[in-house]
DNA sequence: ATAAGGCCCTGACCGC
DNA sequence: TGCGGTCAGGGCCTTA
């Protein structure tokens, strides 16, 4: 499931690819990818245009085009993009095809169909009240506990309420409430200064060093899953310290990683590591 | 405003 | 082997 740091691969990885390429056609085989506008004024918008950059938002795709419109795409659960030549093997998952001007085709595979594309005057259309970008100067610790404060939702809830912070998904939250040795399960108005500090702190540290190694790739090359636009699978799914690791030891005490549910989600953590109480803290909850 | 639950989707997986 | 039920979950919508 691509988050904040494999979506920032894509835009990077994307960008020498797409960058100065036309579109020449555009196929759509899903017509429900298409959020806005409708089929035909998407396709007719398209083809013609040029991209003229690649960027990124929270989990959210950008190509400005040169008409000042923008290509907005948001990869959901199982969303792929890649680039291959106008020949490649036909595939059941693709929903969505860019015919570019070098005769290289961007395709949009999606086997759950959740994968939203989008053509807009402004992003902002599409980003509305998403929340600051965490590794950017912007966002501050302080930011974070006045985000949270009076909050009774589980701190691993705010995490991935994409208005309080953009870009953060399932595997993130966990790992970064993991280094910041945090219980998902407290609610976010019992975290102290402190602790917001060092759980700002970690889910930088985490983001960082998702997107140096190019992201995480869950289950190999099984279909669904995150890959570069030239296939390419990320690293960091090695380094999970305990995303989908249940009953492994914690690679900092080897007590067995727990598996609870936290607001729908499932939620891995050290018991012993993310317990109640820290030396250091002033934590209000029992 | 916040919190919780449903919805969209499909394939993997489990138990009988 | 076959089949029904459950799970996975991001964002958006509805409900309290």
């Amino acid at each position: 499931m691509p988050e904040l740091p494999e979506v920032e691969n894509y835009a990077r990885d994307l960008k020498p690819l797409l960058v100065g390429r036309r579109i020449q056609a555009v196929e759509v085989l899903w017509p429900r990818t298409v959020a806005t506008p409708s089929v035909e004024a998407f396709v007719q918008g398209l083809v013609g245009r040029q991209i003229v950059n690649t960027d990124r938002r929270g989990k959210y795709l950008l190509f400005p085009l040169d008409d000042h419109r923008t290509l907005v795409v948001h990869l959901r659960m199982t969303g792929q993009l890649h680039l291959a030549a106008a020949d490649a093997p036909t595939d059941p998952y693709v929903r969505l095809v860019l015919r570019l001007s070098d005769g290289q085709r961007l395709y949009f595979r999606d086997q759950r169909k959740f994968g939203r594309f989008y053509l807009v005057d402004d992003p902002a259309q599409v980003l509305g009240r998403l929340g600051p970008e965490p590794l950017q100067d912007g966002f501050t610790p302080l930011d974070l506990f006045n985000a949270v404060q009076g909050r009774r939702a589980p701190i691993k809830a705010l995490l991935l309420d994409q208005h309080i912070v953009a870009g953060v998904g399932n595997i993130y939250a966990d790992e970064a409430l993991f280094l910041a040795g945090i219980d998902p399960r407290r609610s976010g108005g019992s975290l102290t200064l402190a602790e917001c500090s060092r759980l700002h702190a970690c889910l930088r540290r985490t983001l960082a060093e998702a997107i140096r190694e190019g992201g995480s790739t869950l289950g190999g090359s099984s279909l669904g899953n995150y890959q570069r636009p030239l296939g390419v699978q990320g690293r960091y799914q090695l380094r999970h310290r305990v995303f989908r690791r249940t009953g492994q030891p914690c690679p900092v005490c080897g007590t067995p990683i727990q598996r609870v549910k936290v607001a729908q989600r499932s939620t891995h953590f050290c018991p012993r590591c993310q317990g109640h109480y820290r030396v250091g803290d002033a934590d209000e909850e029992g």
